[in-house]
DNA sequence: ATAGGTATTATTGTCTGTCAATCTGATTGA
DNA sequence: TCAATCAGATTGACAGACAATAATACCTAT
């Protein structure tokens, strides 16, 4: 009886969302997908109307989504899509080969038998589809696969700044893995983080990480207009 | 006659916040110089009335603190200054020192001699401070430094996190350096970093940086209750 | 025709007020 | 003492209003 009322509140904790939790849920999802495209004006009663909510609810989830840098508010302007420089991305790109290096680093140190297990099916998940060449699944993949690591790596505060920092040029790595070869390259690159995971390789598998990133960084500028 | 109007224009741009954006400013200095002791309830009509803000515009600001994580926001509860677990704050100096040491390091590549002269300013007004052992003035002459450092760095991504970082800890890092002794000791770290950065050698300074970072946890670990 | 200024419209920033849902704390009853 | 219940406080969400600002269309004079 106890143990049922716990089960319930427990599921309505999880289930029940706020209104605008699940605007930034639903807006972060459509941001990420490229639904809108970078530079794209975000107009308030578009989206209310869209969404069926308030503007207010829309308005509090606008605010935690430029907090995460998904999108920018100028004032008397509204929010739009940021439009990434080449500058600022190779900054994200030089601040994940660090962070990226240790979350590998670690997992090498602490994951377990079963995880590592878990990240060779991802790993040989995302080689499917980087033979299909569906840039969709490529993209949902590769994103599977950092999530396992970045989930144990062991430190929560990491994990969340890298997702924010993917998340960030997530229609970078969507476009530069649609370079001829490099979807191919990528998974040569993961399996070598994987190997070194498994060998409990800590130096060899931050070395790999931060190799992965450094190459994703390459094939991502040559996306970029000169 | 037009770059009259352009001063204007420019000087309105940087003068007029919104009102949101002011009730950030003020709350998120209000948290950070302590105002309010972890754990306790923000309720939102208070906070109107204190402000003298409407209630969407409060509830705006509030979500981009809870994005910032300088607040928390239960749903149905409301808003409250987030206590630290000494796991978490752990894991925060543990990327502290990564990108500390990033930091630190890439200064020592790239500062110039003008910045150096004033990052040596900037440790002798910390020194000042550590010897008169005045907390407030300590914790400030300390952001000064960092701040330098910071952004000077070269990547802004680093300098946002790592400011981000050192917010969410404010209130440790004051409590750690009215530890006897520790003040004086953490200049000695910091002259450390100050003199490799001086000395061009990034390796040093990457080395100092992390090593004052690491004994900076140590002090702030002490000041938790087993 | 066009540069420059003006009117119009679209959109945002902010406030007020309302109401239901939920939490908190006190009261009650067994 | 403990659990159930109730009342007050607080939040979540909505609608509507209006001024300030930006974006656009429209002039007008040269």
């Amino acid at each position: 009886m106890e143990l049922l009322r716990w089960g319930m509140d427990l599921d309505l904790r999880i289930t029940r969302k706020t209104v605008q939790q699940e605007v930034v849920d639903k807006l972060r999802q459509a941001i990420l997908s490229g639904t809108f495209a970078p530079g794209h004006r975000l107009v308030e009663a578009d989206l209310c109307e869209a969404l069926g909510v308030s503007r207010s609810s829309l308005r509090e989830a606008l605010r935690g989504l430029q907090a995460e840098h998904l999108i920018e508010i100028i004032p008397n302007r509204g929010p739009h899509i940021p439009v990434l420089t080449w500058e600022d991305a190779e900054e994200i790109y030089e601040v994940r080969e660090l962070l990226e290096g240790e979350a590998a680093l670690r997992c090498a140190a602490r994951m377990s038998d079963d995880d590592i297990a878990e990240l060779a099916e991802r790993l040989e998940t995302f080689h499917r589809a980087a033979r299909d060449e569906n840039a969709d699944d490529l993209a949902d993949a590769a994103a599977a696969f950092y999530e396992l690591i970045l989930s144990r790596c062991g430190n929560k505060i990491i994990q969340q700044m890298l997702a924010g920092l993917l998340a960030r040029i997530s229609y970078l790595r969507k476009r530069s893995m649609s370079l001829p070869g490099r979807a191919l390259k990528s998974h040569e690159e993961m399996r070598a983080i994987h190997q070194a995971i498994a060998d409990r390789n800590t130096r060899d598998a931050r070395k790999a990480a931060m190799k992965h990133v450094s190459n994703a960084r390459a094939s991502a500028k040559q996306t970029f207009p000169v």
